[in-house]
Order: structure tokens, then C-alpha cells, then sequence
DNA sequence: TCATTATATAACATGTCTGTTATGCAAGCC
DNA sequence: GGCTTGCATAACAGACATGTTATATAATGA
């Protein structure tokens, strides 16, 4: 038995890779920050940032598939929407740190259940 | 005022592009889950993975350059250990989302406070 | 001193970002 | 129909990431 098996490590996790990998861009982060007040399309996103359209394109498509956003139809727009259902993947991964900085850190466990029972509900609309 | 000033969205953080951009490697995060049980020496990190050493040493100085780790010395060695004060600016970020799984979210911000205040102390060490 | 162990660094290949400009294409408007 | 708007995609360039092997360096130990 490997070392990481008898620690009971958790397989690599292609969806990890991908949301911590958008999250790693700051153009990104802030095209999230952004959505959080609510979807906007293309040329909105467009407006803030000194990159061309093509390039927040891409970004969305990035975002999207690490299923941080959903695309919507309005016409000629592809208005983005935030997706923040699996920014709990990211938290969760993250909680397996929760003992270096105190036991008060137990509490996101009970945080990430509501997060998952939203989660479900967000699956269902 | 553009957009993004009206929104109060904070500017780029080059911190968080490393924090992130450190996690989105599967390697990374399984050593840094690795180090979650006591600190490694290099030779022992490599042993897991089917990659080379200096593969590691860089994956270590990645880790290092984003504040996760630190390196100690032990004769030859150069035992890693996590240093997890910093995946606490990752979780904080995270929680501008908050609303989107609902109240009990608000948890967090208390949890923050701990946890910058166990920073404060780690810094001191 | 010489060999061994532990780690770092250099040099290199390759693939993946991130951005650009140019262009295609669909939907609405005159 | 023809123009405008909104967005996607192609083609390209440059930088960065990740891995390799070979080698350098530093500490221990026979």
C-alpha cells in the first residue's frame, strides 16, 4: 500500500484542477466578482477590462468549463450567469485544512452541507 | 468611475493569482494534503508520484513562492512544511459568493476572524 | 579523502496560457 | 436587402508551465 493510499489521500481531481485554474486568473476572478451582482453579456464584461473581446470570450469559456458560469440567450447576447455552486468544491478541498487554524473551523462542515443541499437545488431549477 | 469601482471589486491580487494558480496543480494539492499530516523531506515526497526528483524540488518552490509551505533544515534535508495561513486568503475571496448558498454562509466571516488571528500568531512564531 | 545521500539547478523539449488581429455568422433594424 | 450589433472562432505570437536528464553542491560517514 502507497504512502498516500495509507493516508487516505484523495485521487487527483480533474474538476479541482479546473475551477482552481480559473480562479487562478485575475481577469477571471474579477469577471466572477463582477457576476456575483448579476449575469451580464459579452460587452458588459468587455467594458471594465483593457483586453479585447475575443479575450474575455475565452475566459468565459474557461469559467464555463470549470462550471463556474452557465451561458444564457437573449437574442443576439450570450449573457453569462454566475454558477457559484461549484466554488464549494474549492472550499471543501480547502476545509481539509480547517485544523491548522482551530477546532472553530469544524463549523464550515456544517456551511458545506448547506452549500451541497443548495447544490441540489440549483441542479433542479 | 468605471464598473468595476462603482461595484467596490477589488483590485488584483497578485498573491491570490499565486495562491490559486498553486492549488489548480493536482500534484501541488496532493502534497500539500501530504504535508496536512507533518512535514516531508523531499525524498519522501517523491516517493508517491511517478515523477522525478527535481520535478518535486520545483513543484516545492512553487509551493514556497505562494506562501504554502516553508523549508526548514535538517542536515542534508530540507524538510517541507505547510504553512497554511495563506490558503486562508484563498477561503476569504471565496466568500464573496456567500450569498449564493445562503445566510448561514455569514459563519464564515467569524471563521475569517479566527483565522487571521491564528495568522497574527503564526507570523510571530 | 572518497563515496553516499539529499537536494538544487541548468538545459532542454513540449504543451498550454493569454493575448492579439482578422474574420465568420446570427439576430435585429433601417 | 444591407447595415449594425453581439459574439465566436481561427491563426498566430510570446510567455509560462511541467516534465525530463545531466550535473552541481552540500552534508554525512566510512
Amino acid at each position: 500500500m502507497s504512502v498516500m493510499q495509507a493516508m487516505n489521500i484523495p485521487p487527483a481531481d480533474p474538476g479541482l484542477d479546473a475551477i482552481f485554474g480559473a480562479l487562478a486568473d485575475p481577469t477571471r476572478r474579477a469577471i466572477l466578482t463582477r457576476l456575483a451582482h448579476g449575469p451580464a453579456t459579452v460587452t458588459e464584461l468587455v467594458a471594465p477590462f483593457e483586453i479585447s473581446q475575443p479575450a474575455v470570450s475565452r475566459h468565459l469559456k474557461v469559467l464555463e468549463g470549470a462550471g463556474l458560469i452557465e451561458r444564457g440567450i437573449d437574442e443576439q447576447r450570450r449573457p453569462a450567469k454566475l454558477r457559484a455552486a461549484n466554488l464549494a468544491q474549492a472550499v471543501e478541498w480547502l476545509t481539509q485544512f480547517r485544523a491548522f487554524w482551530g477546532s472553530s473551523f469544524d463549523q464550515l462542515d456544517d456551511l458545506l452541507k448547506v452549500m451541497k443541499q443548495q447544490d441540489v437545488r440549483t441542479e433542479d431549477e
